[in-house]
DNA sequence: ATTTTTCTACGAAAAAATTCGTAGAAAGTT
DNA sequence: AACTTTCTACGAATTTTTTCGTAGAAAAAT
């Protein structure tokens, strides 16, 4: 079965389950209130730091256990979330659809405009070459 | 200002108009609902091909006009339709909030993985050896 | 000239996603 | 033991996005 699309609150709680391990409502609360965190982009650029209040982000995580997108386990009173879907597979997922609806399915040009706009580093330019050298060497077995 | 977030249906919309250029809230229709074009993805694939109501993407589009999406103009009865934000800037936006809520903000996970996933030609994996070089000239001559 | 088609505008229903209040049980505090 | 805090569950209000029905004007077709 395909991987079925996060929300975008949904995803945010995912990256902390993914980033932080398995976790409780209240971990995952207060890390998505944290103005430190990473995560919660989309929130944190939207002006006002807004804050997410308890039973929101609880009523997200049951909505997410009964859609299977985490799995948890009782500990006493409490229950202990886990992600389950793989970071890699979530984010594959996404970026197909994203590539789709914005890029027109143009893959390249996505990866274009992502190295145009975000000044890589130079140890980040050679582990794009090495991964370059890697698929071209792929596409001349395929012809063999 | 920064660019107006456009929703999923906002999105189809402005593919449609930045291919095909100004058009009727008609022609957009149609080629919403036209299997063979390649926007759309994202109604595309998920199952039935489900038919758009005119007066959907009417309304859509009429929204969009108020947002300051689109343009308009008048002519006799009927309104002409014109992209008012760019494809290259709105995907930037977009690109960067994808970013942000999918790779935490790291823009080369999202290359590397969109690299991986998409079997790329020869052709183009020149074209981004031919930017990566750009990107180090940049990067020495920043140095000097 | 009448009928049919094709527009826009408008409002509101429907669907999806987010937020939160309240209740009751269990744990922790004083 | 009484009080406060901290959980889950549940339901429902809110907000956002999508969809469409209806009305009336203009154009096209018969």
């Amino acid at each position: 079965m395909a991987i079925s699309k996060p929300t975008e609150s949904e995803l945010e709680v995912l990256q902390v389950l993914w980033e932080s391990g398995p976790s409780t409502v209240r971990q995952v609360n207060d890390q998505l209130n944290d103005p430190q965190t990473t995560a919660r982009s989309t929130r944190r650029s939207t002006g006002a730091p807004r804050e997410v209040g308890y039973t929101t982000t609880l009523k997200i995580m049951q909505i997410m256990f009964e859609k299977g997108l985490v799995s948890r386990e009782e500990d006493g009173r409490t229950h202990i979330y886990t992600a389950a879907v793989s970071e890699q597979d979530t984010q594959s997922a996404l970026l197909q659809q994203f590539v789709d609806a914005t890029y027109r399915g143009s893959a390249m040009k996505l990866v274009m405009q992502a190295l145009g706009n975000h000044e890589a580093s130079p140890a980040e330019i050679d582990e794009i070459k090495m991964l370059l050298a890697q698929l071209e060497q792929n596409q001349s077995n395929d012809d063999a």
